[in-house]
DNA sequence: CGGAATCCAAAAAGATACTG
DNA sequence: CAGTATCTTTTTGGATTCCG
């Protein structure tokens, strides 16, 4: 499931080595909706995601530019993390994916 | 990685939940491009895909009603796949997808 | 030709413990 | 608190074979 970016025929195909998975644009959401966060809010925000995959996760999304991070030199650590310019622009497929969720969910109760 | 649809908090985490994973948005995407097509053809529109994995993706992505199965009953077989109107309501989140790799791949080759 | 089933290898993910 | 490392389990994927 897993290919190189590099050798990918179509920018669908591109796009989706880059964002792969779940969890990546769960966070990326996840960080637009309720803005800069730091690492122990994320992992709140985000159910079921454990701690091995959240850090992994953002870690390799930092790697790709599509979020910063900032850490605070403190006892105890601090860091935040933020999406960049380049994360942000993901946002309209996140908005259309989130639309096409409610229009879909079988169960329509008031949320 | 793989979750209940039903317990899904976000819309978001339910529109992954159904069209979960690279290959389910590339066949849907192919589909729309190349329009209705037979077992074979898709397979060999889709770079890497393996029989296995093809047939698997079809089946679920029939389950959630996204694509449509028109079986000849001839022998050889023949079956053709197209997508379905809920297929067809996720094309614009493909299409941007598609422009997002188009605008964030590193090489600018004449396609 | 389309696809189901099997077996096996590889990768992803969970739990847990440890560190600065 | 944030992050790493290790170990184990689960899931995914590939190759192959058989069937309508």
């Amino acid at each position: 499931m897993k290919w190189n970016p590099d050798e990918c025929d179509c920018s669908v195909a591109y796009t989706l080595a880059i964002v792969g998975g779940k969890w990546k644009w769960l966070i990326i959401y996840k960080l637009w909706n309720n803005g800069i966060q730091r690492y122990g809010e994320l992992k709140r925000n985000i159910p079921h995601i454990t701690h091995k995959m959240l850090s992994q996760q953002l870690k390799e999304l930092e790697l790709e530019k599509l979020i910063s991070r900032n850490e605070y030199h403190q006892i105890p650590p601090k860091v935040e993390y933020a999406l960049t310019e380049k994360g942000v622009s993901l946002i309209p497929i996140l908005q259309l994916m989130s639309q096409w969720g409610d229009d879909n969910k079988p169960d329509i109760e008031s949320k």
